[in-house]
Order: structure tokens, then sequence, then C-alpha cells
DNA sequence: CTGCACCCTGTAGTGACTACAGGCGCAAGA
DNA sequence: TCTTGCGCCTGTAGTCACTACAGGGTGCAG
């Protein structure tokens, strides 16, 4: 298998090549080889490790959290309770915010759907805004 | 009516103290008087002003929002169709927030419930973060 | 050989704060 | 009177996860 460019690399992924570097540089993936002329030459495992970031990052984990998934994949894993634990903390997360978001879609809607959006004497998301501010 | 010292304003608003400093230095609100000392001091209108900033900004508009709101509730020119698109359209980008969040909510539950914590063979978090192919 | 896409490093910018560092002003307790 | 301690001041840097340059070098097709 002949190594891939940093642009290869990210276009197979689907991650940018200025990430690609940035998570080199966090150390979030390992450095890989260079040519001769000092580009970077990476393996089929990059593939995975930067496949396996990127999901994870769509499914909102942070960086650590991943540093510490990967850490936990590596080694013959009788870990699967601390990756339940991470992901569970994860869904948690996922889940207050969906409650304040539930929330407010409903002000906003409900606010919105007053506005005529014609010339009103007052406006409600103004209104809804200030109780006390008029100017 | 006496004027306010930064605490007390942050006090009053439920702002932090340092946020109003930055909120000045943004110029988002307009820099108060100050004591001879050079200390700040606020009058009733800045209160009104950071209230409906603090308000605003826990309805999740950015800065850049409200500083347009602000400008919008300003005069007496009350558009109120202006201020009901920046609404409309904070409200698309919950929705869409919303949405993705509500996937994810779905694809981590579903995950972590077949996951028995026990010493398995395999991880069903890390194999679907593994899976490359888009739920 | 001349373009031009690609790669390199390093730094600074984003949003919305937050956290110091290092100092001054002012009122109350010993 | 001293001192303690809080609250205020400025300015800078850190957070998170990138993103966007600036200012070059490399590699390959035409």
């Amino acid at each position: 298998m002949q190594p891939l460019t940093i642009g290869r690399l990210a276009a197979t992924t689907g991650v940018k090549l200025e990430t690609v570097r940035y998570y080199e540089r966090i150390e979030l993936m390992p450095p890989p080889a260079r040519t001769a002329s000092g580009h970077r030459a990476y393996e089929q495992a990059h593939v995975r490790r930067l496949a396996f970031i990127r999901r994870a990052r769509e499914l909102g984990f942070s960086i650590e959290q991943i540093r510490a998934l990967l850490a936990l994949a590596e080694p013959s894993r009788a870990s699967c309770a601390e990756v339940r634990e991470i992901a569970r903390t994860h869904l948690d997360d996922v889940r207050a915010k969906l409650a304040d978001l539930t929330k407010l879609e409903r002000i906003l809607g409900a606010t919105i759907a007053r506005c005529s959006g014609d010339l009103a004497p007052s406006c409600p998301v103004l209104d809804m805004l200030a109780t006390t501010e008029r100017a």
C-alpha cells in the first residue's frame, strides 16, 4: 500500500487538510513519516484513526473525550465499561442541550408567530426581550 | 437615582463583572461615567440595556444579532419586520441544531443500550465509531 | 521551462467569554 | 492609626476546535 499525501488523507476521510495538521500538533494524530523533501507520508493506520476521530467529532465528542476513547481502544479492550461511561456522560450533555433548545424553540416560535411584520405599535419580539426596555 | 458600581450592575442583571467590561470593550455597552478615582458609574439606562442583552443571550442570539436588535430598538422607527427576520433566522438555526441533536441522541442512546459494560468480545460504542458509514 | 496545484512552517483570528497579574481606593475592625 | 480585605482598575492570555493567512518550497503536466 502506497503512503498517502496529507491532501489524499484529508480527501479520503473528509477532514480538512489544516485540521489534520492541527490534530498532529495537539498530538491527537501521531506524526507520520516524511518524504525526502519533508512532505508527510501517511499509512493505512492513519486513515483508520482519523476516520474514527471524524466520526466521534460528528457525534459531538470533545477532543479530550476522543483522546480517552482512543486510549481505551488501543490495548486489549477489557475496558468497555469505561468507554460506555464516556459515551453516557456525553449523552447526558446532549440531552441537556436538547432540553434547552426545545424550550427555546417554543419561546421563539410562539413570539414570532404573534408578530405581524406590519407597522405595528409594538414588536412582540422586542417586548419579549425587554419587559422594561423601550428606547 | 444613584449611579451603580460595576459590581452592583452585575449583581442586578445577573451578568458577570468581567463580562460587563467585555461588553464595553466590544462596544455592545456604552462606556459609563467615571468617578474621580476612575470607577465606573452606571445609570438606570445601562441596567435596562444589559438586561435586554442578557435575555437575548439566554435565548441564544449572537452578539452581532443583539447589536442589530438594539439598533432596531433604539429609535421609534419600529421596523418590526426586520426584528422578526433576525428572530426567524435564529429560530431556523435553533431548529437545525435541534434536529442534529435529536439524531445524535438516538444513535448514542441506542448504542449505549447495546453495551453490557461487562467483559465483552467487542464494544458497541467503539464499533459504531469505527464504522465509516453514516447512520 | 513555465505554470500551477500541492505541500511546508508559523502565526493570528474566530465567538463569547474567563482567568489571571499586578496594582489602587476605601471602609471597618483592632 | 494601622491594617485587613474587598472591590475596583488595566491589560494580557487562555479556552475550544478549528480556520485563515503569509511567505515560502516541491512536483508534475504541458
